[in-house]
DNA sequence: CGTCTGGTCCCTATGGACCAGACGGTGCTATAGT
């Protein structure tokens, strides 16, 4: 097996030499089994799926979040010798639709790429059914995670749609997954037992440093004269600077080109060929700086970027670990910059702060209550928008109180009122709100802590660095320190039980405060005297 | 949750204090109008 994976490796795609995260990945595909890989970017976790639909009878299913990626995808299979890749969304014409899937029929098409809305219809998964798909890939797959529970909801109803597809192996991509990112994604994809391929985070050419302010002026003016600096080194000129609202990635960019700086804005508000001529630009060198809200990242691979500055906090580590690791592919040195101000964490909480679709969560119960038999999801007469009606439905499927079947229809549960199966479903919506919630506490930490940066970023995505890094701007204070192994009581990544919020598990131990990732509850951070003296955690 | 904006108040006028209300992120898809 492994001697196939690696000559079509060779042979279809110029590949000389495999990683070894890459080809137990694979080989477990071939096997059959459901696969998480986490993976930095350029680590080539493309080929995971690539190399073996080659070995593989049917085509393969590739789900991904933006039409622009699919592009890049499509690109790099027709650059190689593998078998033709089709995609199907929105911005095609009937017949170029009708010519893809004929393309599948035929054999001559072995990829697919489509969007999770794609996948929602249920043409396009009767069309699919007749493929018999040989492999299922859900790529950028913390998107499953970050974005199904509110933003695009049909990332949650993939799971129906493995099923009807019969199963086949389920390979979930991503580079970027803390321990409870990866169990949500395995969960929400209903993967059966999978296997985890999971390299190390660490990214040691990444220079970590906070500076925190009082005042928002002062903190403006201090990223503009810190992009000043680097972009005046021709050794640190090009970068980006990641800004909480739309406004602010056009002043920042405003202010950097009124200062001289070749830097531009990029965010969702723009028409679609002004981002495009920025994204190109940026590539191709033209601009040195592009100020930007969280639409800017996906899909860039431009290996000399040489610094990232938060001018605001972001939503999660998760996140933030996501933006800063745009800096330094290429292995050479890039500085991190975060500008902190505790404030700023405010517009962060607003933005996690939804109330859980009440109204939908009603209506979509009554009507399957009303119904004798399943409904389709589509067919469910609700006053509420598309999207909220598949959130209600999510929503109530995670509380237990509606089942999913796999040809997409949905039923209320026997003996289940409307009125239980609200308050249930309104408290899984609560409970995940309190775990962005505690994850923002966790980003406040980092923000705050006098620790080794990299000590805490490492420990939240459950990897553990004993030595301060040396590379961080509290390792050159000279505060970090020596990470502790824990207590006798208390060893990182133990298991505890606290008597209200269950069972957790032991992130992160400081000099007087630990940090637990419970189950229900998301992150806590906990003084360490309060935790003996009243006997809060009990070793599991 | 925090910031910004626009209006009112005060009452020899002006501009500062105060308050209410708006706003804040991420993309797909389908459809209407050129």
């Amino acid at each position: 097996m492994t001697e196939d994976l690696r000559r079509v490796a060779e042979e279809t795609f110029g590949w000389r030499h495999l990683r070894d995260e890459q080809l137990k990945a694979m080989r477990h595909v071939l096997a059959g089994h459901d696969v998480l890989v986490v993976l930095p970017t350029g680590a080539g976790k493309s080929a995971i799926y690539q190399t073996p639909t080659v070995l593989l009878d049917g085509p393969t299913v590739v789900v991904s979040p933006l039409i622009a990626l699919q592009h890049d995808q499509l690109d790099a299979i027709e650059g190689s010798d593998a078998p033709r890749a089709v995609a199907v969304n929105s911005t095609q014409r009937g017949s170029e639709q009708t010519e893809a899937w004929e393309a599948l029929r035929a054999g001559e098409a072995r990829y697919v790429f489509l969007s999770p809305e794609q996948l929602a219809k249920p043409e396009v998964v009767d069309e699919l059914t007749e493929l018999q798909v040989s492999l299922f890939v859900v790529d950028e797959a913390h998107c499953v995670s970050s974005w199904g529970h509110d933003f695009r909801p049909e990332y949650l109803r993939l799971a129906p749609v493995i099923g009807r597809l019969g199963h086949p192996p389920v390979l979930a991509l991503t580079a970027t997954a803390a321990p409870p990112v990866r169990a949500d994604i395995a969960e929400r994809l209903g993967l059966r037992d999978p296997v985890q391929v999971v390299a190390s985070f660490d990214r040691p050419n990444l220079h970590l440093s906070v500076q925190r302010f009082t005042e928002d002026a002062e903190k403006r003016n201090a990223v503009t004269a810190h992009v000043r600096t680097l972009t005046a080194d021709p050794a640190t000129r090009c970068g980006l600077v990641y800004t909480a609202s739309r406004k602010d990635a056009e002043s920042h960019a405003e202010e950097l080109a009124r200062i001289g700086v070749r830097a531009a804005a990029y965010h969702a508000g723009m028409k679609a060929a002004d981002r495009e001529r920025v994204h190109e630009q940026f590539m191709a060198g033209e601009l040195d700086v592009v100020a930007a809200t969280s639409a800017f990242g996906m899909g860039i691979d431009k290996p000399d970027v040489r610094f990232v500055v938060h001018a605001s906090v972001p939503d999660s580590l998760d996140s933030y670990y996501q933006q800063i690791g745009r800096a330094g592919r290429d292995g050479d040195p890039a500085h991190i910059t975060l500008c902190y101000r505790a404030e700023d964490l405010g517009l962060q909480r607003f933005l996690t702060a939804a109330n859980p679709p009440e109204q939908a969560l009603d209506a979509v119960a009554q009507v399957l209550h009303d119904e004798d038999g399943p409904v389709a999801l589509k067919e469910l007469e609700v006053d509420a928008s598309p999207a909220q009606r598949t959130r209600a439905v999510n929503l109530l499927e995670q509380a237990g109180a509606v089942t999913a079947a796999e040809d997409g229809t949905v039923d209320l549960r026997p003996d289940e009122t409307v009125d239980h199966a609200v308050s249930e479903a309104v408290e899984v919506a609560e409970r995940h709100r309190r775990m962005l919630r505690s994850r923002l506490h966790m980003l406040r930490g980092y923000a705050e802590t006098t620790g080794c940066r990299r000590q805490y970023l490492l420990g939240y995505f459950g990897e553990r660095l004993d030595d301060p890094c040396g590379n961080c701007d509290t390792c050159e204070a000279g505060t970090a320190q020596r990470l502790s192994p824990g207590t006798d009581e208390f060893p990182l990544n133990g298991q505890v039980r606290h008597a209200q919020w269950g069972h957790g598990v032991v992130m992160s131990i400081e000099e007087d405060r630990m940090a637990v990732l419970f189950d229900e509850e998301g992150y806590k951070i906990l003084s360490l005297d309060a935790v003996r003296e009243q006997n809060l955690l009990a070793p599991e």
